[in-house]
DNA sequence: AAAATTATTGCAAACGTTTGCAATAACCTC
DNA sequence: GAGGTTATTGCAAACGTTTGCAATAATTTT
């Protein structure tokens, strides 16, 4: 094949030696359909105003000759990008890492929520955005809207967005006052039930693990304290603060072990990876989970079912948060008010408990 | 403060009660800056032919007035985008799912090379992109080029996309002939150590867990074999095909020792996932790993560590892998040549063997 | 069959950058 | 201080869409 248009010559050699071919631009396209562009521009975007048979024609015509629209024009143009950028808010510094696999399991949730819509993705984080992330991805016109992975320790980026107009929603604890929505687990009440469980299994010297400085942790924190409230028979708590790694969990309990011994008969983990941190630290000092210390987590993350014992665990439904975020943004995008929303935890009974 | 500028005002008010504010464009920022906006443009990329002081002062007034570049604009007019496309590779059907932790792992370590370079992430997948990539991606000027992850059982849309011209890489098989840039472990090598290591530890009725179909873990495959070709003791190993998760590995082993017993005394699974699955269902049988079954995985995922007993598993170096994936796409954008390439693997021996 | 209505198309401007080229300003050299 | 060189700036076009409005073609009404 050869065609000829206006301007340049472009072949498609079908025996696959070579292919040079310069790209299409709608006005080529509809050069080839023997239309103008707008009416290709209209014909592709399903106009009604345009003939039936004349979309059909320009629609097929594009198909067979592979043609893509040139977003950066289209973008500038209409001015929007049909992109939702997530940007993982972590600390700079050590703690919960990008690699934590329950923030991976969120993101890659976001993204399949955010496709379905017909949105892209665009993964992105602190380092790239700077702090003005309004400037940076709405004005930039890099993304119509923020989805936000992690509150953070402070929310300054989050608040500045916010108030400069930002179509935004967060991931985090749903409790936080805040001008945007947050969409996130019941963390007080998964704390609450995860705490009755060691309680109910038989525990009394509890052990909370984890980074209270987090929104979502110290609402977890708040729910253990509560279940202990309302239990005669457990002894003053002890509480942990460690960053939410395995890593760190693991030399915690190693350490209290060593300079205390067995001072605890329950542990509530802030996290699935903590959980398993501490879990490894016990087998090899040879506690028995659940017999000597039940042990229960939060997430639910892959690794939970597959552990030895199974983690018992406060499941967060995460395909249901993506899909919720998701929707408040673009309930956003579409000048609609948006509230905050709770998604319902589930408590996981495996064997560690 | 209030501004007056041609066109229209503008306010801010620093109360922080509200803040409208027309998003200043490049010629609002000229006129502040009072130079032309041809100026302003040279001055912003830091042209040193725009003088010192002319430069300094637009770029200062750039920041106070948190000024951000129209992307589509600049992408229109420059035919590029800064952006890298990650395109999960994964068959739609059942199978190794985007949640799977190491994939994960790659893509965030891919993300950290992707801005390292200064490009953003657009995370991607075949249900946006359909099955010209080229087209969507490159003629699109969604994204500069594309980073593929995971070869895939048949390689199509990968040929197709490089054959029309996009500058591609792949994380998969390096061994695999190809017309693009192929990065990944020494998977051969990887499977000859894992499978000499049980050999080593005394194993002599071995096992491969894992799906032969794919490139990378055929090759694994083909180093297990090696290994076994290489010693007199090891008699004919057994293989059983599965799905690259866990859940199909506890259930392949749960079914093996119900039919058959326990006629193997060393696993090499093709991924840690399917290793844990293993080493989940042996534990609920009380058979003991390592002394009545040696256990090797591959990858060193998080887990491996955390698992008790810990894995012995083959650590695929993706951080280094990510950056070889990143330097070689930019290379493509720059028109060099570039050339496949293997990363180094490494044995990382643990309880598990 | 003319007039009025409706269906369909095309013209041209606009979106906000970047850059080749021309123009001017500043500086040297003799 | 005239002529030449260099440093600095601005004009205007171009990137490829989409869309308001005007224009034409097709259809209906009278």
């Amino acid at each position: 094949m050869c065609y000829f248009l206006k301007g340049f010559v472009f072949y498609i050699l079908d025996k696959g030696f070579a292919v040079v071919q310069k790209k299409l631009k709608l006005a080529d396209l509809a050069k080839l359909a023997g239309v103008s562009t707008s009416t290709a521009s209209r014909a592709l975007n399903n106009n009604p105003v345009i003939k039936q048979t004349t979309r059909e024609h320009v629609q097929q015509l594009a198909k067979t000759h592979n043609f893509s629209l040139n977003t950066a024009a289209s973008r500038l143009r209409l001015q929007k990008t049909k992109v939702i950028a997530v940007v993982i808010n972590l600390e700079a510094n050590t703690e919960q890492s990008i690699d934590d696999p329950f923030l991976l399991k969120v993101v890659s949730d976001i993204n399949q929520a955010v496709n379905r819509k017909g949105y892209e993705l665009l993964l992105s984080n602190s380092y790239m955005a700077g702090d003005d992330w309004h400037g940076y991805f709405i004005d930039g016109r890099r993304a119509d809207g923020l989805i936000v992975v992690g509150q953070g320790k402070q929310q300054s980026q989050i608040d500045l967005a916010a108030k400069l107009g930002a179509p935004l929603v967060v991931w985090g604890d749903p409790k936080t006052p805040s001008e945007y929505p947050i969409v996130g687990s019941d963390n007080y009440l998964g704390g609450l039930q995860a705490t009755e469980h060691l309680i109910a299994k038989g525990a009394t010297k509890l052990l909370f693990l984890g980074d209270t400085g987090h929104a979502e942790i110290s609402e977890r924190y708040r729910g253990f304290n509560t279940a202990i409230g309302h239990s005669r028979l457990v002894t003053k708590p002890q509480t942990i603060k460690i960053d939410i790694t395995s890593h760190a969990a693991y030399n915690a309990i190693n350490q209290l072990l060593r300079d205390k011994g067995l001072n605890f008969d329950g542990i509530f983990a802030c996290s699935d990876m903590v959980a398993l941190g501490a879990l490894k630290a016990l087998k090899e000092r040879y506690v028995s989970v659940p017999n000597d210390v039940r042990l229960v987590g939060f997430d639910d993350i892959a690794m939970a079912d597959v552990s030895h014992p199974s983690l018992t665990t406060i499941k967060q439904n995460t395909h249901l948060a993506a899909k919720m975020l998701v929707d408040k943004l673009l309930a956003q995008l579409n000048k609609e008010e948006v509230e905050s929303q709770e998604i319902a935890i589930e408590l996981c009974c495996r064997q560690s408990s």
